[in-house]
DNA sequence: TCAGTACTACGAAGATTTTCGTTGACAATA
DNA sequence: TATTGTCAACGAAAATCTTCGTAGTACTGA
């Protein structure tokens, strides 16, 4: 019996991973600050939420110090690929170009950004020939 | 001041929405008798589900029958467009070959998808050229 | 040693979402 | 007309998610 580590994290766990990602492993106070930057949250706010986490497997801590150190047990990558995933199938049925051409859309995209998506595209193609 | 409509719709609204999508106009009980392929859901609850979309300014009904017809506000793709952004923002900072990375990543993507999605950029350059 | 500070643990209130049961209106029909 | 079936309205339980306050513990410097 084990944990599974496949359940999509929610909107705050989210931005909780995205410090981490950034930062690599970090205390609570570290993470509270970086998110102070953007969000008015308590210390004791974050603190939970990254108890809730660890309990959900979602990161793991060192209690080596008296200020535990918090890392996200799956790499940045699998986790996006995961959200991604989820948006694929539920909002698109899996079609990536459906993904895709919403993506543009809502935006405007720059000659460079294009650029390296063609070049996405190639790089995936001679990978998986 | 008016209604915004530009609130995510939540994962079971969504299911809703899609039926609503593909579909057209449709009753509570055509939209629960669609949605119970997939899952076992109550009819009371896609009525409730439906009602409160209505109160959100979600769909709107036509109370013309005895049994109303509820029809989805916005057009689908300006739907999808707002959840993708949202996705787009919250995961990958607004990188849209971030994005297409790990959404190629995830599955295997047939050649035919592969084309479809040059085609795309090769579309959306020359559109905003 | 004592006060102050930095932390974790715990519990719980609030908000939001999801799911139904019940009720009452209305209609079709036996 | 009495019975049965279809439907909307409403309220509310249950499940999640979000946010913090409080309490207790350990460390730190005066």
């Amino acid at each position: 019996m084990f944990k599974e580590p496949l359940q999509k994290p929610t909107a705050s766990e989210l931005e909780i991973l995205r410090v981490l990602w950034s930062r690599g492993p970090s205390t609570v106070r570290e993470v509270h600050e970086a998110l102070s930057e953007k969000k008015d949250l308590g210390y004791t706010t974050v603190l939970k939420l990254l108890q809730i986490m660890t309990a959900k497997g979602t990161v793991r801590r060192d209690e080596g110090q008296r200020a535990h150190v918090y890392e996200a047990c799956q790499p940045a990558t699998e986790t996006k690929r995961q959200l991604v995933g989820d948006v694929l199938q539920r909002v698109f049925e899996g079609s990536a170009s459906e993904l895709m051409i919403h993506a543009l859309e809502g935006r405007r995209t720059s000659k460079k950004e294009l650029e390296e998506l063609r070049c996405l595209l190639d790089e995936y193609e001679r990978r998986t020939r």
